[in-house]
DNA sequence: CCATTTTTACCCACATCTAACCACAACGTC
DNA sequence: GACGTTGTGGTTAGATGTGGGTAAAAATGG
């Protein structure tokens, strides 16, 4: 898997009444693709993925045993039945439907997490709540063990 | 892995009120990258590294047991959140986001340090409280075993 | 099948911010 | 001195985030 470029950083951006929310344009070049999956996550945040995502879970299928795959198969095609495929706009936003805005609680305000491969859509006031006190790199070194 | 060039020395240089740092030109040339990550460090420093740093740690998941991947997983992602991409200008300086600069305590001045894989960010006034009094060669080489 | 309402995509407008450009003093080299 | 480089500071054209109008498309309902 050839990895371009990652999702890093926090950013504070506004919806509009039509659902619209601006992609940063630190997010926007050419290494990064231009079609996404918005997803709803269980600790009440959106997680917006490149659309390739669902391709590289597909072709993870076909190298799998076929008992095992059919089980995964039958997750993902759940997955897929609440997944709202999302392009930007000439301005770079995207539509996020009302259905995915209510599952986040997302007002005027959306907090957008930059998480490597993918990034996180927050209600500031939720993400207030559960983000972390000041990650530092440090921190993260001795988990991971840099 | 192929190490280039090594991040050596100190710099002070001024940040301007647009958030603008020179980086030395003893780290520009050809074998060192354009592309930098500034992440907030817990000794109250930023410390800057190649772009490259994130893919090679991300190609490290790829190459581990679907559990043991999953827990560095998140601890990137956390780390991810709080990571700058950065690239110079023409004129060599790159843009530290007022967020960064205040978890470093940084004003118009700012001591840059060699760290070999990369380099750190320091206010003045905190480096000269933290700084190593005056190491020498052959300190080092005793310790190391040169 | 057509009429009506709702939704969506495209376009334009605009304030703010950024990045490219220019300028220049300080320094070092030839 | 003439020249180029480096660090530093401003100016400005263009990009960016945001809002709204409108026409096309889709959904809804006879």
């Amino acid at each position: 898997m050839t990895m371009k470029e990652a999702y890093t950083d926090r950013f504070e951006f506004s919806l509009d009444d039509k659902g619209r929310l601006s992609v940063p344009v630190e997010w926007r070049g050419e290494a990064f693709e231009k079609r996404f999956l918005v997803m709803p996550s269980s600790d009440g945040c959106l997680r917006i993925y490149p659309a390739s995502f669902l391709g590289r879970e597909m072709e993870k299928l076909s190298s799998l045993g076929a008992t095992s795959a059919d089980a995964r198969r039958k997750s993902l095609e759940k997955l897929a039945s609440v997944i709202q495929a999302a392009e930007p706009d000439q301005q770079g936003r995207i539509m996020i439907r009302e259905k995915f805005r209510q599952h986040a609680g997302l007002g005027r305000q959306a907090v957008l997490v930059g998480r490597l491969d993918h990034f996180e859509v927050w209600d500031p006031k939720k993400w207030k709540k559960i983000a972390p006190p000041a990650t530092t790199f440090e921190e993260v070194a001795k988990e991971v063990g840099l």
